[in-house]
DNA sequence: TTCATGCTTCGATGGTAACCGAAGCGTTGC
DNA sequence: GCAACGCTTCGGTTACCATCGAAGCATGAA
């Protein structure tokens, strides 16, 4: 049964690791689900022989990757139920600290960035959010106007809010999404300030050094 | 934890036997999963505090569900992908043949219908297939707009794709989610075509004589 | 009240599987 | 050749948890 293969809290860790998309070599998974190599060995052919992991030989390292996007559905299917009542696992989010850092979610910022960025609008007044309504202040307006020349024309559309709170996996609090956290992502893309890691099926972002300079300038946080 | 839950085999085999969406008794749920009562009280009020099924008091009886749809979208994607790898239970996929036939999955329409009609959208090219990906083509859009008055425009959502691949538990095949398949299942009801099952919490989806007949003009399939 | 039914709690038992140490095997590099 | 490294296999130990018998606690019927 594939459940039981999940429910072992040191495969599911490895799992867990293994959800950013990217492969992983036996011996690191060890090291994430906090065990020795000669467990972690018997865990992974069980993963393996349950299809939900898939290995690749590459000289002496055997790196194992997710067989695919449905084995990724259900893992995240089972951590929204997870999540719903209250019981996480101890590790909670992904553990690979750039994902932790800056990951794209659908089409927006989220990760300690993503979070950190809604922190300092909302703090200087520049958005304002009750619950999972975000509105743009006139202030606001300016501000995007002014330094990411992004115009609120652009960011109307029929059915997609222009900005909404978006839950973040790894720091439990929102990030910005909608249209405005869409245009914002894009625009620091083309500021160059960050890109998409380049590995296929990578959620990461990866920031410029003068990228994070001037994101950190652009957003600073009264608290740090 | 919840996937560990799901993977003990008499826990399983009650919530299996929950997947029609009926209420069951703690002895009846007993017998099913083959365990005496004393058992399977233990495991139900596990599963209980899990948050994958409810209780109900009636006299001296106790009537458990699982929660909501999302609980049984997540059992039918670990059904999936047990099924995948041939490592199935004994009981495999649901025993009514009705919910064989049609079923709501979370929102959208699942079961043999279901499959067949994503088989007919790709074959037609009115979609655009790989793996998980699904992407609605310009002749897809103008097939919407024409037979179900669905326009692209009411589609679009922040948090939730348009088209999306979701195995099928009954047939091991992909069948239609995401905000298209939600929408098109809504049209289905409006126009009288089909209706859940009144039996309260039954997911079954009943289709009339016309609708039927609508339905499999709609989305004739080259094969039969 | 008294009894029957449906379910839960308690306590004890047993089987399963996670875990690690030690040894074995294949690959890479010197 | 030899040594280092990465991973797997084997054996034995330990801890957890599913399981059931017996008793307890409700509810409903007589």
């Amino acid at each position: 049964m594939v459940a039981s293969l999940v429910g072992d809290p040191a495969r599911a860790n490895m799992l867990t690791a293994l959800m950013n998309g990217r492969a992983l070599t036996a011996s690191e998974l060890a090291q994430e689900a906090g065990i020795t190599p000669q467990t972690a060995s018997s865990h992974l052919s069980k993963l393996e022989a349950g299809g939900l992991i898939e290995p690749e030989k590459q000289g002496r390292h055997r790196y194992y990757r997710l067989t695919d996007d449905d084995v990724a559905g259900v893992l995240e299917g089972l951590a929204g139920l997870a999540a719903r009542t209250g019981h996480m696992r101890v590790r909670t989010g992904p553990k690979d600290p750039a994902l932790r850092r800056a990951r794209i979610c659908y089409d927006h910022l989220a990760g300690d960035l993503g979070v950190q960025m809604l922190d300092s609008l909302r703090e200087r007044h520049l958005v304002r959010q009750k619950k999972q309504e975000i509105e743009l202040t006139a202030e606001g307006e300016r501000f995007l106007v002014k330094h990411l020349q992004i115009s609120p024309d652009m960011l109307s559309h029929p059915r997609r809010p222009v900005c909404k709170a978006c839950l973040d996996w790894s720091e439990r609090r929102h990030h910005l999404a909608g249209t405005l956290g869409a245009a914002m992502m894009q625009r620091f893309a083309e500021l160059k300030w960050a890109a998409r890691d380049p590995t296929p099926g990578s959620r990461i972002v990866n920031f410029t050094r003068t990228g994070e300079k001037q994101f950190a300038a652009l957003f600073a946080n009264g608290k740090e």
